[in-house]
DNA sequence: CGCTTCGTGAAAGTAAGTTTCACCCGTGGC
DNA sequence: GCCACGGGTGAAACTTACTTTCACGAAGCG
């Protein structure tokens, strides 16, 4: 292969368990048995002999080594160990609401908004704990020296890169974010050196933003992948993976916990960015906030 | 062999390392030795081999075995295993975020990572605690019988209504949004008894919105506003107010947290309405979900 | 239609953990 | 002073757990 340096993986700080969800698909299928066992109860899997694993996900105790190696383990001993640690790190399952749990036919609306608003946290928070500040920072100097910033994304994740472009653009930056594809190929195409592409794509496999972003790289831009899954198609074509950590709950949401989860890493890099150049930032913000000024009609009441 | 119970094994509350410390002086001098290293460092213990233990002790396999089973275990995996843990709850809490705090200049982006997603899922969590689930039931209620829903937000606010209208329209509702105020009241002025305005306005001054809103309610209209403030002006043009919780952090983030905060409450409204008709709900998401596959590109990869 | 490649488990092999047993050594009785 | 006696100990035998190898079969490729 060797294309990619990629700057990514190997990191798997934050959760194990997180980080194990995120390879779930890119798993073979007896391994998955093996991740889905793991995660669903990871200090019963601790407890567990490499025989009794591999029995209780109906394999072999190869296939339970090869997935250790899979998720960057030595070996199953080692596993076991990070699988206890982490275990114990989250004594607090809060109750009944099961992570990544669909909502149950019969719950009534103060169970469904308790459901959700837990899984939506937990991507927030797990997303926070696995991502690669040495990525971050990488991407973030890209940014701040692009000469131009373009950002792709399609149905739900386009709002999040438009709502990525409007952050960057607020602070002077000059970004770009596309609605539609040839609009957006044709935007690659004048990309060069010292540009940055950014690609959107929770499942990593829309083809439309892998294309552009392919097509960015081949010009010589810097080209991001903002993921839920770090070994989907879209990472061949990125120079920075970034991932979020969104255990998606069946199709029920819409995807709403994905795509918090990649409004905070989007979050994380403007301010980043901003950081870099607090006075001007400021400025900007500043500027941008009293324009809109006119717009807004008294403050709030006092009493009732 | 049944000899002394020794000390009250099983039992063994507060750590395990405590617990070992406690009994330590009861220990034979090669136990002892175990056991000093144990306690002195439990996660280096968690990853050595015991012949590795016994090595470092200056004794043999066997006597490490007897440690184990002299502080309760069954045997030295258990011990492992149970080391690991207690190694990781002792780690605990990273540090201070301060809630709704800003960012101080000299943050690194680990720190400024932290910050946001403590935030962001603060906002989250809170505002799904002070929903108040009667209020939701009757905007779920009148999404679900309205003729014609109507959308409106402007700035941030608008990725979010944006939003909520592309949910809604995927399980089959007859939902709009508007990006642009005339259009908006054009619309507004088309609806009647049995239809539903949203306006979502974190500040709830948005004069655009607040006006749209009321033009709907003369019209005869449902209206809902979803707002951060519940004494802001938008709330007197609405039937039903729904809030979220985000703190405002400064305006640094650009309001993320309160973006977060208003998604989770849409959310939660979707997934309401779609709950009130399970069977059409589900037929319509998968239909929508089927007509995007062609662009989508294969399976992640497996392997590294 | 043959050729590869990949996932897989059976079986062989190695390492880790456990048990057994004989030894050492101090103690106390004869 | 000599001789049981018993706990503490480690060497070695043993068992179980883990790891590697290998060959088969299924799915994709030319």
């Amino acid at each position: 292969m060797a294309k990619s340096p990629k700057i990514s993986a190997s990191h798997e700080p934050g959760g194990l368990i997180v980080h194990i969800s995120g390879l779930l698909p890119s798993l073979s299928p007896a391994e998955q048995r093996v991740a889905r066992l793991v995660v669903s109860d990871p200090a019963a899997a601790a407890r567990r002999t490499i025989t009794d694993l591999a029995t209780a996900a109906e394999t072999s105790e190869a296939t339970v080594i090869r997935f250790c190696r899979s998720v960057g383990m030595d070996g199953y001993p080692q596993l076991r160990i990070r699988l206890a640690a982490e275990a114990a790190r989250r004594i607090e399952p809060p109750d009944a609401r099961v992570v990544g749990g669909d909502i149950p036919p019969g719950a009534d609306l103060a169970q469904i908004i308790a459901t959700i608003a837990f899984n939506d946290a937990r991507a927030v928070e797990e997303t926070a704990e696995q991502l690669d500040p040495a990525v971050c920072e990488q991407v973030v100097e890209a940014i701040s020296g692009a000469g131009r910033i373009d950002i792709y994304g399609a149905g739900a994740s386009g709002f999040v890169a438009s709502d990525f472009q409007q952050k960057l653009h607020r602070i002077g930056r000059i970004a770009f974010y596309f609605p539609d594809v040839h609009t957006a190929l044709t935007s690659a195409a004048l990309l060069g050196r010292g540009d940055v592409a950014i690609g959107i794509s929770h499942t990593g496999t829309t083809s439309d933003v892998i294309e552009v972003l392919e097509q960015a790289r081949t010009r010589g831009a810097a080209t991001v992948a903002l993921t839920n899954f770090p070994r989907s198609p879209i990472t061949d074509v990125a120079d920075f993976v970034l991932t979020t950590a969104a255990r998606e709950t069946t199709y029920r949401s819409g995807a709403t916990a994905s795509r918090l989860a990649q409004l905070t890493v989007v979050d994380c890099l403007f301010v980043g960015v901003a950081a870099r150049n607090r006075a001007r930032a400021r400025k900007a913000l500043e500027a941008t906030a009293e324009a809109v000024q006119s717009h807004r009609v008294g403050a709030n009441r006092r009493r009732a």
